[in-house]
RNA sequence: GCGCGCUUAGCUCAGUGGAAGAGCACUUCCUUCACACGGAAGGGGCCGCAGGUUCAAGUCCUGCAGCGCGCACCA
């Protein structure tokens, strides 16, 4: 390939590679393939989205585990799509088009005139998050993508619809519900936020009234209310049956002001003496707990607050048309001055508040559809017991609550944007009331005598479908055969009964299986300072600017790398540029061993493996180990710590250095030095031959770890996988020789190990040399010796040290020279680290400090002796010594050698600056 | 009220029984021929508090406190 530029530009690459692995048809899903399957369905975005962190997290995990599973040499199905989130598109649609002058409301227009825009404006705005989606670099089958509102997956909604309506499941029923007067349709409970306000509780006073009916001076039941507004449909008050207080009002009557009304005093289990004045006002039409009490009392249901949250004509002339906020106020003004407001107090309170329209929700008693949860029980213990996974595990007691708390969902909303309910009503008289209801997924026969149900359905009643609705169910197809149940579900636990508990319920009621194996739940995503992202605090960073500035690649590492599984995650740009810097550090170590010139190395040659080329081998051995243990837990960011590490840190800061005392020196020079050694003088092409072993190294290394890179940093890798050629020997297949295909590497095998003497290598020998530069290093910075200036170093080597280890030494001490003399006599002062490689001096000509290097000593060995006392004291507990096991006793032991000779060679030190 | 999570370096967080870690920030030095989106060295922790289990506890158990989040019909 070309010669790589100094620092890497993802812009360049990124649509090149995408484009290509979408014209090889690298992400489309074969059933008929012979490999095993693993699947994933996306949690369909809203159709008119656009991409938030939220997903950036969320779809980055998904393609990560796509991209593994295809290098574990599986046949991988992403299937992706969108949501037409009913009452969320609605919304926007209704607000633009209002914007633009063309309704108040959406009655101005009509069911079908208004469908029409709304399926023009997906047209327009539908799909814009899939272009995103492409940037982040999803390899989802897009041949397959679906959409909850295509024609065959709304025919699967209608077909359940019927099915659980003939099974008796879903049934319709007046009832209270929770109603969202500003989107004016019913709402599931799980649709509703509690939110804690402050507020006030309100005592009213209502006169009662004697056996005549007449007002008795000064006698009153007072109660205790937040919704002053709803007095206006009051129709009892009720006290609790025990409470001696006000038994003796039980059966009389009293006044209900404003409306002049007279209401009974009930008395009913319900209500909590202890609580407020122990009197409840019943609000029959407005209230779920006074809707309870008034249907035990046979009391009336008039109803005094509209759908839109406006006052009716039953509030009264005074009220009517009013807000309902701005009733609470009038009402409260007027009692005031008719003198029944006893006393205001502070109350805080839970307000239930719409998700979507974040408007109070308003308890609304109206004509609804409602689901029994079908699978339930089964759905229930597949979780329990294991059969289905969540990760993190702590989930399952959520999803256990909720279902064993299960109440009948109500499906149907206000709404035009959605499924129609698939039901007839006929507009005949006559006729049984069976005949009257027609419910199938085609229309009756006659439709000129049938009104079809206005309703649409709620959107979460056709996303439970979406594993199978999108894989050609009811048919038994290929796809569902191969990719049914899938995998992998990845999405966050907001939605864990909304979606997650509803598509298992699907899964087993209506495929008999269920729908996924494990549940990987995500935490949030919030700013840096823990707060949640949203529009208005506009503390959201849109991920196209960061892809733009940073990378594709670099957004996805750094985000993964601060996600620990299931816990929030804190973002800062800082992440992602952290990603980015990572990303050219990958190029330039690729472009390193591109500079050193000479083809793909092949076979590693075991025999000119020298120490440092085994140790970096086994590290590179640990790392794929931990990083597929971290795989098989999806614990992603312990995987791109592990890999950063090794690759920056073990590969980059020291492998790449010491390899440079053989890579970018003359021949000549090694020729000198390998005079020196006990192999005696090399050959040219002995010398050749090493430095080829080496570069085989660097190949070995690096080509395994683009491939471990690969599901993170999916554009860089492959950019450098085709650069560097290491598709070289890839066999041809779908997607050509394309590193998504590549295989995943595997930990060395005990034969591989064996092959290349690397258990023979004393890793550790190598760990003394590098640890000892790293004392040399410092011994320049506390003799304030600037990094330019060239110093010179003394070793007086423990034992024979090869030539080539010392040029390591002067190579990574940036020395001008390492001389070593086993006989060197230190100067008084002459500063110096002591190891088991030997001694290593700095001598500085004139500049001797024995004061410093006496108080460098002194300090070193205070720490050492530290480090002694720590472990003597384990080892001289008799308790210790006989309890614990073998090999923790070893370890000590050997550590306290280690230290303790260390102290002998400070202490020899020491003395010697006496 | 019930449940869950969090509390470790200035900041954000890893770390589930055997020597306290990372990134960022900070101090000092270095434009040395892969990389200044870089290199080198360094400072900085009663691992929330109190008990307990254990030879051994940041890690397990029990309390407590603070913060956050769910669920719950108290007007």
């Amino acid at each position: 390939m070309s010669e790589l530029s100094k620092a890497y530009e993802p812009q360049a690459v990124e649509d090149k590679w995408y484009g290509f692995w979408e014209q090889q048809g690298c992400f489309t899903a074969d059933p008929q393939a012979t490999k095993a399957a693993f699947s994933i369905v996306i949690p369909p975005p809203n159709v008119t989205g656009m991409l938030h962190m939220g997903h950036v997290l969320n779809t980055t995990i998904q393609d990560i585990l796509a991209r593994k599973a295809r290098m574990d040499g599986k046949e991988v199905l992403w299937l992706p799509g969108t949501d037409h989130a009913g009452i969320a598109t609605q919304a926007v649609v209704e607000k633009a088009l209002r914007k633009q002058g063309l309704m108040k409301h959406r009655d101005d227009l009509g069911r079908e005139k208004f469908l029409e825009h709304v399926w023009a404006w997906k047209e327009k705005h539908g799909g814009i998050i899939i272009q995103q989606l492409k940037k982040l670099g999803c390899s989802c089958d897009w041949s397959r993508e679906r959409f909850t509102m295509d024609p065959e997956y709304s025919r699967c909604v209608q077909m359940v619809f019927v099915e659980l309506y003939r099974k008796g499941l879903i049934y319709r029923g007046k009832r209270m519900v929770n109603w969202d007067p500003a989107a004016r349709t019913a709402l599931s409970d799980e649709e509703v936020e509690m939110v804690e306000e402050k507020g006030h509780l309100w005592h009213l006073k209502y006169p009662l009234l004697d056996q005549n009916g007449q007002p008795k001076a000064g006698e009153f039941v007072v109660v205790a209310t937040t919704r002053p507004e709803t007095m206006l449909g009051d129709e009892a008050v009720a006290v609790n049956p025990n409470d001696p207080r006000y038994t003796r009002l039980v059966g009389r009557r009293c006044l209900l002001p404003l409306q002049n009304k007279v209401i009974p005093v009930i008395a009913d289990e319900f209500v909590d003496p202890k609580f407020g004045t122990g009197c409840v006002k019943v609000t029959p039409s407005h209230d779920p707990n006074d809707y309870e009490m008034a249907v035990r009392h046979n009391l009336p249901f008039p109803v005094v607050i509209g759908p839109d949250g406006s006052m009716t004509k039953e509030a009264g002339e005074d009220f009517d048309g009013m807000d309902r906020m701005e009733a609470r106020q009038a009402v409260i003004e007027e009692l005031t001055e008719q003198r029944l407001l006893l006393k205001t107090e502070d109350y805080v309170h839970n307000v239930g508040y719409s998700q979507r329209s974040h408007v109070p929700v308003e308890p609304y008693l109206s004509e609804q559809w409602f689901l029994k949860y079908p699978s339930a029980a089964l759905s229930a213990s597949a979780v329990e017991e294991g059969k289905i996974a969540f990760h993190p595990e702590r989930w399952t007691k959520t999803y256990s609550h909720w279902m064993g708390n299960l109440r009948d969902w109500c499906i149907s909303r206000q709404l035009w944007w959605g499924h129609r309910v698939p039901v007839w009503y006929s507009k005949k008289t006559s006729g049984s009331e069976a005949a009257k209801v027609w419910c199938d997924v085609n229309p009756p026969p006659d439709p000129e005598n049938w009104q079809q149900d206005p309703d649409v359905l709620d959107t979460w009643f056709s996303s439970w479908l979406w594993p199978f609705a999108t894989m050609g169910w009811p048919g038994r197809t290929d796809t569902l055969k191969k990719f049914y149940p899938t995998s992998d579900l990845v999405t966050g636990p907001d939605i864990i009964f909304f979606w997650v508990a509803r598509m298992i319920m699907a899964g087993y009621e209506f495929m008999g299986d269920l729908p996924f194996r494990n549940v990987y739940f995500t935490g949030i995503i919030r700013d840096k300072l823990g707060r949640k992202m949203s529009k208005s605090l506009g503390n959201s960073p849109d991920p196209l600017e960061l892809i733009a500035k940073y990378g594709a690649d670099a957004l996805r590492f750094g985000t993964m790398r601060s996600a620990p599984l299931g816990q929030d995650v804190l973002f800062d740009e800082k992440d992602v540029e952290l990603g980015r810097n990572f990303c050219n550090k990958l190029w330039n170590a690729c472009r390193f061993r591109q500079l050193q010139g000479g083809e793909v190395q092949g076979e590693i040659a075991p025999a000119l493996l020298s120490g440092y080329d085994k140790w970096i081998l086994l590290k590179l051995d640990q790392a794929i180990h931990d990083i597929t243990a971290a795989f098989a837990e999806y614990k992603f960011n312990e995987a791109t710590q592990t890999l950063y590490r090794f690759f920056w840190s073990e590969y980059c800061d020291w492998y790449v250095e010491a390899s440079k005392a053989v890579l970018t020196r003359p021949v000549e020079a090694l020729h000198r030095e390998s005079i020196e050694t006990d192999r005696g003088a090399a050959s040219t092409h002995e010398i050749a031959a090493r430095r080829a072993n080496t570069l085989a190294v660097l190949d070995f290394v690096l080509s395994h770890t683009l491939r471990l890179f690969h599901p993170f940093l999916p554009f860089i890798t492959e950019e450098l996988w085709q650069g560097m050629g290491y598709s070289r020997d890839m066999p041809e297949n779908q997607g050509g020789k394309t590193i998504m295909f590549a295989p995943w590497p595997k930990p060395l095998e005990e034969d591989f190990r064996g092959h290349y003497g690397l258990d023979a290598c004393d890793g550790r020998k190598v760990d003394a040399k590098f640890e000892l530069v790293t004392q040399g290093r410092n011994l320049r910075r506390e003799a304030n010796l600037p990094a330019s200036k060239k110093v010179k170093f003394v070793l007086k080597p423990a034992g024979a040290i090869p030539a080539h280890d010392v040029e390591v030494l002067r190579l990574l001490l940036n020395a001008e020279a390492v001389d070593v003399d086993p006989d060197f006599q230190p100067g008084k002062g002459t500063p110096g680290v002591h190891s088991e490689i030997g001694d290593l001096y700095l001598p500085l000509e004139g500049l001797v400090d024995v004061a410093a290097e006496k108080a460098r000593l002194t300090k070193e060995l205070e720490k050492i002796e530290a480090e002694i006392a720590k472990v003597q004291q384990k080892l001289n507990n008799p308790n210790f010594t006989g309890k614990a096991p073998a090999h923790v006793l070893q370890e000590h032991q050997q550590r306290l050698a280690e230290w303790q000779a260390k102290r002998a060679r400070v202490i020899e030190a020491l003395d010697r600056l006496k």
